[in-house]
DNA sequence: GCCAGTATCGCGAGTCGTTCGCAATTTATA
DNA sequence: TATAAATTGCGAACGACTCGCGATACTGGC
């Protein structure tokens, strides 16, 4: 069942943009297209390399212009993962979550659950702090590398 | 009583480095104090500016690479609080500890607890994920500026 | 469909925080 | 104090973005 890029980008990239009186551009259909049929999590370049598969001429600029804007509409999200100073971006889920980065193979894992609920509440009853944004990175070791080295 | 920053410096970083076969120099010296004396996270540019009250010519280049040399020995830590792209350092806590950061005021709280503890575990058990580190950054509004405008 | 008006683009240059290579200096040890 | 190696200052380079601007291409109304 191929992924047919065009119709999804429209489905949810082009009323989201609408609504808020943004253009349906092509820059962003194929940034939009490339983050979503991304298996991982990818830096703007890489973004970049995958749109420029379809199409040189969109520019770098408008890579990075395009996922701030995505991120504004919360339709993706901007991650440090800690292995260099690259952002890396993925399409926005619904629920919480958080990233596991294994210091070995540098597989990204996700971690979804109620924990980032409970620090949530946590932090308003304890310390009277409104949180907004949880930006939790945990780096370690994943369960092949770390029982392959104890 | 005034803080009599040579002796502190001696006392904690001379061993600290001597056991790793580095040498306590006065860069580093300078570094270490201007780290020890404040009273809140600093930019390595921060840093550079208060080691300059007291030796201008000590260089910036040697400011960052003397906070890399501290963390690596597990004297200073590192964390990116998200207010603009530049690392924020402080001498490194026995405890586990995060940041929140109020997007009004830019106040910088830590909250120290079992949570990053029980993360850990949780990890572990559930995922058979080993964390290593754990990086936490919580971006909101404190509590004066929460009750301000709610 | 075509036009007007403006949102967006491509481009090149600029910024910021950080790192590098290397010759000169400083440090710990003998 | 002499020696050898670690470390420094310096200036240039780096990577990841961001900006200003004139050119382009959307979109909504005709
Ligand atoms: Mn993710
Ligand atoms: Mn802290
Ligand atoms: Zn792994
Ligand atoms: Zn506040």
């Amino acid at each position: 069942m191929a992924y047919h890029a065009g119709v999804d980008a429209e489905a949810t990239l082009e009323p989201a943009l609408q609504k808020r009186g943004h253009r349906l551009t092509r820059p962003r259909r194929l940034v939009w297209d490339a983050l979503r049929s991304a298996d991982r999590h990818l830096t703007a370049e890489q973004v970049a390399a995958r749109v420029h598969e379809v199409d040189p001429d969109v520019n770098l600029a408008s890579v990075y212009r395009s996922l701030a804007l995505f991120a504004e509409l919360d339709l993706a999200r901007e991650s440090h993962l800690g292995v260099d100073n690259a952002s890396r971006w993925e399409p926005a889920h619904p629920d919480d979550h958080f990233h596991l980065v294994c210091r070995s193979c540098g597989e990204v894992q996700h971690h979804a659950g109620d924990l980032v609920e409970q620090l949530r509440v946590q932090l308003r009853t304890r310390q009277g702090f409104d949180a907004d944004a949880i930006d939790l990175v945990v780096s370690g070791h994943c369960d092949r590398c770390a029982e392959a080295q104890p």
